[in-house]
DNA sequence: AGAAAACTAGACTGTCCAGTATGATTTCGG
DNA sequence: CCGAAATCATACTGGACAGTCTAGTTTTCT
């Protein structure tokens, strides 16, 4: 499982065509839009090789679902650590996170995986809430222990609830363009000038209940 | 068109009706989970009025995705009147004003739009781009109004652009919970303390930068 | 090499569903 | 009360698709 990448038997190759393919047509068709002959076609497999490695479509939507948060929180991480760790100026360092933020959750597939998920979130409870616990709930707990790590450097004060705080940016800087972005389909892109003003305010915002400096 | 509530005709009686069930179907199972067949039954209908009424699924469909926006637009307006007109302590009545919010957002047919919306994004962009647009960005817009009103009344200092402002509050309030609802399915409720804690310190750091005591 | 396992192409089953057609029945305006 | 329009129940068409099956081919392991 952990070397589900390592593997280069040909089972474990027409697998990952599968995986790879599935998650491409998952994301732009939607679950019930989503078809199998389409999957084996794209990933250049028989059907019954799909029906080999993976029991029914529900359990091939399952194993995308779950199997597409590495990437991001990858991504994540190295923007925290990136903006925020030998920094120097609190506002400068959060408006860089909040471009980078902004940056890798408006890509197109981080998009349209959230619909999905969205979309399916009554169908498949259990797998879209483990989604949720997992990618989504880890990456704000990550950004406020990176957030409080700010604190050590007398770039902000003392959070009692770093978690929240995380929320707290993440709700400033995103709100708007993420509903965007969710609602409004992926063709439609706010101008640059926005972005800025958004995440200038939101960062001002912050710091005035969060800065070292009162 | 502006009398459609008010017509009593047979057919204006049972177009209703389809809408109504199909506003059910849709909500309930997406855009291609929904079947023409339950809609007609649902409604007490044939088959053949629904399709007199509606040239087809799609033409439905974007029918009660426009049509459903009028009864949350009112109540969030009246949430804003309620809690924001006869105020005179800007802490509680942003409290008021978020719990209002919370409560009217995480609403089960809210959500279930929500999510239809976000589904289909992709497959409706004129639709869902529209809805957006007089639903979602509408709302936040007259919110910003309904803050700027504060200013006049000494409860919060000038704001440059209140529709900025507003989706900032929103952010703040709703980031976490709207999130948590939106992705983890209808099932997960979070604790109510955990909300009081939400709406606490969203209004702290609104108000530590838009509050008319400095 | 040779057997076992994996894979392929393609046909097939059963089901579901959008949209149409039909012929009978109900409603409503005049 | 009569005729036109609306509606009804129901059946049908055509297409899509999940999942299975078969018979032949390729890969892998020993």
């Amino acid at each position: 499982m952990i070397s589900a990448m390592e593997q280069t038997g040909r089972t474990a190759t027409k697998r990952r065509a599968i995986q790879v393919a599935a998650t491409e047509v998952f994301l732009q068709h939607g679950y019930l839009g989503a078809s199998m002959d389409e999957v084996a076609a794209k990933a250049g497999v028989s059907k019954q090789t799909v029906y080999k490695q993976f029991e029914n479509k529900e359990r091939l939507f399952a194993d995308i679902v779950l199997g597409t948060n590495d990437q991001l929180a990858v991504n994540l991480a190295a923007a925290y650590a990136e903006t925020l760790e030998g920094a120097t100026d609190a506002r400068e360092a959060l408006r860089a996170l909040a471009f980078r933020l902004l940056e890798s959750l408006t890509a197109d597939h981080v998009l349209q995986l959230r619909r999905l998920v969205i979309a399916e979130a009554d169908r498949f409870p259990e797998v879209c809430g483990a989604w949720f616990t997992r990618g989504f709930e880890k990456s704000l707990e990550t950004l406020g222990q990176a957030l409080a790590g700010l604190t050590g450097r007398g770039l902000l004060r003392e959070l009692d609830d770093p978690t929240l705080v995380a929320y707290q940016f993440a709700g400033l800087v995103m709100y708007k363009p993420m509903n965007r972005a969710m609602f409004a389909g992926t063709r439609v892109r706010p101008e640059p000038g926005e972005l800025d003003r958004i995440a200038d305010s939101a960062v001002t915002v912050f710091l005035s209940s969060y800065g070292a400096d009162r």
